[in-house]
RNA sequence: GGAGGCUUAGCUCAGUUGGGAGAGCAUCUGCCUUACAAGCAGAGGGUCAGCGGUUCGAGCCCGUUAGCCUCCACCA
């Protein structure tokens, strides 16, 4: 103790070393059995690179709740953990690779697994440097992996599991091929992007009356593969040659002219091509006709021999040639300009191909049936705060396709189905094969998502039925932005469901994206990035963690603000000054807080402090961060340092030892709560705050959450602070008014409605004097100002100062004021409905306006008399 | 084609079951007052996008229009 405090604070200095001494000593290392659990876990960040302002954003909030959580005396669990992210890391490894002048394939499955976990190792350090910058919470102890060994158990488990009862399966279909990462993705690893393009119309001849067809297709590269001409059976215009054939213009094939319901006579020439390989509709088709189904593409994109000339070349390549030859030869009707949605890879950006391929495929809707069925049990449902993302949840999962889960990669969980070599059996099972020799392992492994989807109770342990699983399953709470509710809340939905019979967690707090300046969003392309590291060195973790958690509302997109990000810092500057302030009156002696001896100014703050400490702890329940923050700055900026702090001094520099004493105890009992409040927002500094005034516990870390403090209070103590307060701004007013300056002592007197003197006590003019530098004297005749107050006339010796037409001016906009408010007020009150109708409570509080505003315009308009008294 | 969000002060945004419009920054004025000039004390500034409805009462609830944005969706 003891501990010097610079005037402007130093948020390296304070944020230093802070981290690791809370780690050493194991304040977030749950398990703390006398008390009740809370769980959260991390959303694993990629492994791929440094985390970036989302991940800040998304890690604080999650912080914030687990420090409340720990200060109202839960044994908190914040899981940490990272993801292999596969096809990212892949493409990070193999660039990384590259620039070494190799491939993968140059050193095969086994050594560039090495490679990888090399990698991994390396990004896990750097993100932990970061997670420790932030000042998060987490409990190392059980960090985790998804690919760890027990993850890997766990996601075996699930898909034996899965696989016996029916629920897994392998099939061809059509998917969505990334040529770049030459993989099989997901449906909704898919991002379709609306982008200009071209509807070809091409001639077809029919063999068999010669005469010509128009077709539209927007892929002609895809017709080497071509397999029939579907029309629609009641289309009158082509009746007649159903059951003919056309010439595939692009391969001189007969393809067979079909008629089937499907096609819609509306849409083009009503003739559509069929190519069942490249196409999912195309594929269904010829699945019920029985067509066959050739690829004329290579994992690539390029073409593969079936394209003829156009053989090894790139796909769009080969479209434009091509339409090139189309063209010369005759073939093209007409090209229409066509802007059409275009499925793009989310990883890699490339145009994905829809491309018929074996892969492994969960099949949803059981599983998904079940989330929705216990979306309607209370106590089973999954709450998203805000409540609207459950409807997108819902819907989601409603119109939910099979799940394609394989993935051509080599990082990632193996699949674990193996094919015997002679007989060609499929086994799947937990443990390899006994006879390994005669078996081949599946190539491929899992979509990343499969394991992530695990992650609330295979961190936890499962399957074993370990004591972390059994007393943190399932969890309280999970932090995530909205862009990966598909993703991964509703895979966990359904995961958890499936193997735990349960939810994951109860509430989901949703938030949304970090934006620039500008409200673009942070993007590698666009340059506009901003390290939240970077931030941290210039401004400190505190202010980010502040500024993020208190300007955004939940589900919303929030916008980076380097004006906000300032003043989140000056916020701490202030809090820093405020308690430099306390600490030197109090020096090292914890004061006393003697309950009979407070002053009014004393119950004053008390008071506001009492109810912000309601309002806060309902409002982070809520998680409605943002009032809190509001909050927690007016009563720590305007309440305690610009009121209470300068109000107290009268009562510290007064020679009454009570009264300094009581200021004393208020102030460091004011300070301790507000640092307890503002702990989950700005853990560091609140510490170094905490350990610099004499305190209780080894660190705010083990505090308890903010108390309130029981006593007594009149009414007319209360109506002093009113007086006071209103008669020292309205002095600091006219002083500004007239120009007069604020060191000035203005002589004053403070009359009732019939002008007598008010008697004020010697404390309150003393401290009134301190405020604003005023001399209570009797003031009568010609060179007075009077002013209202709520309850009071204040009445000021201005001497030639006033310019009584201003001042008639004044009056009479304030009369005017008065006028429509008490208007406003009797309207209401004379309204039998309002009277009938509204709470007793608005009723009262109604009348009670009434009545102040009466008051106050009766002494607005005596004070008006007096002036057009004298401008006679 | 479905679903959702946003529109409030010059700018960026709050506004908790409907009950006298708020903050930060910016602007104007005056202050080096012994915690803080990254501060202190004051001031100005808004038909809460438009229209209609419910209600005693609407920024808030309902409907509708407009502008911006996002997600979902297999039309050749």
């Amino acid at each position: 103790m003891g501990k010097e405090m610079a005037p402007k604070y130093d948020h390296l200095k304070v944020e230093e070393n802070k981290y690791t001494d809370w780690i050493s000593k194991g304040y977030f290392t749950a398990g703390d059995m006398t008390k009740k659990p809370y769980c959260i876990v991390i959303p694993p960040p990629n492994v791929t690179g440094k985390l970036h302002l989302g991940h800040a954003w998304d890690t604080t909030l999650q912080d914030i709740i687990c420090r409340y959580k720990r200060l109202q005396g839960y044994d908190v669990l914040w899981v940490a953990g990272m993801d292999h992210a596969g096809i990212a890391t892949q493409a990070k490894v193999d660039a990384r690779l590259k620039e070494e002048g190799i491939s993968r394939y140059d050193i095969g499955r086994e050594k560039f697994l090495d490679r990888a976990w090399e990698w991994k190792e390396e990004y896990a350090s750097t993100i932990r440097q970061q997670w420790a910058k932030l000042g998060l919470s987490l409990d190392y102890s059980r960090e985790r992996f998804t690919l760890d060994e027990g993850l890997s158990k766990a996601v075996r488990k699930v898909f034996v599991d899965l696989y016996n009862e029916g629920l897994i399966y392998q099939g061809e279909r059509i998917i969505n091929w990334d040529p770049e990462a030459k993989t099989a993705l997901s449906n909704i690893e898919v991002e379709h992007k609306e982008i200009p393009g071209h509807m070809y119309y091409f001639k077809y001849k029919v063999v068999e009356t010669g005469k010509e067809l128009v077709i539209a297709t927007t892929r002609p590269e895809t017709m080497f593969a071509d397999q029939a001409i579907f029309v629609h059976p009641d289309d009158q215009r082509y009746k007649d040659i159903v059951g003919m054939h056309a010439i595939n213009p692009a391969n001189g094939e007969e393809l067979p002219i079909m008629a089937d319901d499907y096609i819609d006579m509306d849409f083009g020439t009503a003739v559509m091509k069929c190519t069942p390989a490249h196409d999912p509709n195309d594929f269904m088709l010829a699945k019920k006709y029985d067509l066959p189904m050739p690829i004329c593409m290579n994992p690539d994109g390029t073409m593969n021999e079936m394209a003829h000339k156009y053989a090894g070349m790139d796909r769009f390549e080969c479209r434009e040639a091509l339409v090139k030859d189309f063209e010369k030869n005759g073939i093209v009707d007409h090209i229409e300009d066509h802007v059409h949605p275009v499925g793009h890879s989310q990883r890699t950006g490339v145009i994905v191909e829809p491309y018929l391929s074996k892969q492994w495929f969960v099949k949803m809707k059981p599983l998904a049936q079940e989330v929705l069925d216990n979306q309607k049990i209370e106590d089973q449902k999954i709450s998203f705060v805000p409540s609207r993302f459950e409807k997108t949840f819902e819907q989601w999962l409603e119109n939910i396709e099979d799940w394609c889960i394989s993935r051509q990669l080599w990082w990632g969980h193996r699949i674990p189905a193996w094919t015997n070599n002679t007989t060609g059996e499929i086994y799947v099972g937990m443990e390899d094969p006994e006879d390994i020799e005669n078996w081949t392992q599946d190539e491929d492994v899992l979509d990343t998502w499969f394991s992530s989807a695990l992650w609330p109770f295979s961190t936890l342990g499962w399957p074993e039925k370990t004591e972390d699983l059994q007393r943190y399953f399932p969890n309280d709470c999970l932090v995530t932005g909205y862009d990966i509710i598909f993703f991964w809340v509703a895979r966990m939905a359904f995961q958890t469901r499936y193997c735990m019979h349960n939810r994951p967690f109860k509430d989901v707090l949703i938030h949304g994206l970090v934006r620039d300046s500008q409200g673009r969003k942070m993007s590698k392309s666009l340059g506009n990035g901003i390290d939240p590291m970077d931030v941290i060195q210039d401004k400190g973790a505190d202010a980010l963690r502040f500024f993020l958690t208190t300007n955004s509302t939940p589900g919303l997109d929030l916008r980076f603000d380097d004006k906000k990000m300032d003043a989140s810092w000056n916020f701490i500057n202030k809090i820093w000054n405020a308690a430099r302030f306390v600490k030197m009156q109090i020096q090292d002696t914890k004061p006393s807080l003697d309950l009979n001896q407070l002053t009014w100014i004393d119950k004053w703050i008390l008071g506001r402090m009492n109810r912000v400490i309601d309002h806060v702890t309902m409002n982070m329940d809520r998680y409605e961060f943002a009032m809190v923050g509001n909050e927690l700055y007016n009563f720590v900026w305007d309440d305690f340092c610009s009121w209470y702090i300068e109000l107290s001094k009268a009562s510290l520099y007064s020679q009454n030892p009570q009264t300094v004493e009581s200021a004393k105890a208020v102030l460091y009992t004011v300070l301790i709560n507000i640092c307890k409040l503002l702990h989950p927002f700005m853990p560091f500094v609140t510490e170094e705050i905490y350990l610099s005034l004499p305190h209780d516990k080894t660190s705010i870390n083990v505090e308890t959450w903010a108390q309130k403090v029981a006593f007594s209070v009149q009414d007319k103590e209360n109506d002093l602070v009113d007086l006071s307060l209103s008669i020292i701004k309205k002095v600091r007013e006219i002083k500004q008014e007239y120009n007069m300056k604020p060191s000035e002592t203005l002589a004053i007197s403070v009359v009732d409605e019939q002008g007598k003197p008010l008697t004020l006590n010697e404390d309150a003019k003393n401290m009134i004097d301190r405020m604003c530098h005023v001399s209570f004297e009797i003031i009568e005749g010609e060179d007075i100002l009077s002013r209202a107050l709520d309850k009071a006339v204040l009445r000021v010796r201005m001497g030639d100062l006033v310019d009584l037409n201003e001042e008639k001016a004044r009056l009479e906009k304030e009369i005017e004021h008065l006028n429509s408010e008490i208007k406003r007020a009797q309207g209401m009150l004379d309204n039998p409905n309002f009277v009938s109708k509204a709470p007793a409570s608005k009723v009262e509080q109604e009348k009670e306006k009434l009545e102040g505003y009466k008051e106050k315009l009766a002494l607005t308009q005596s004070n008006l008399q007096e002036v057009l008294n004298k401008l006679k």
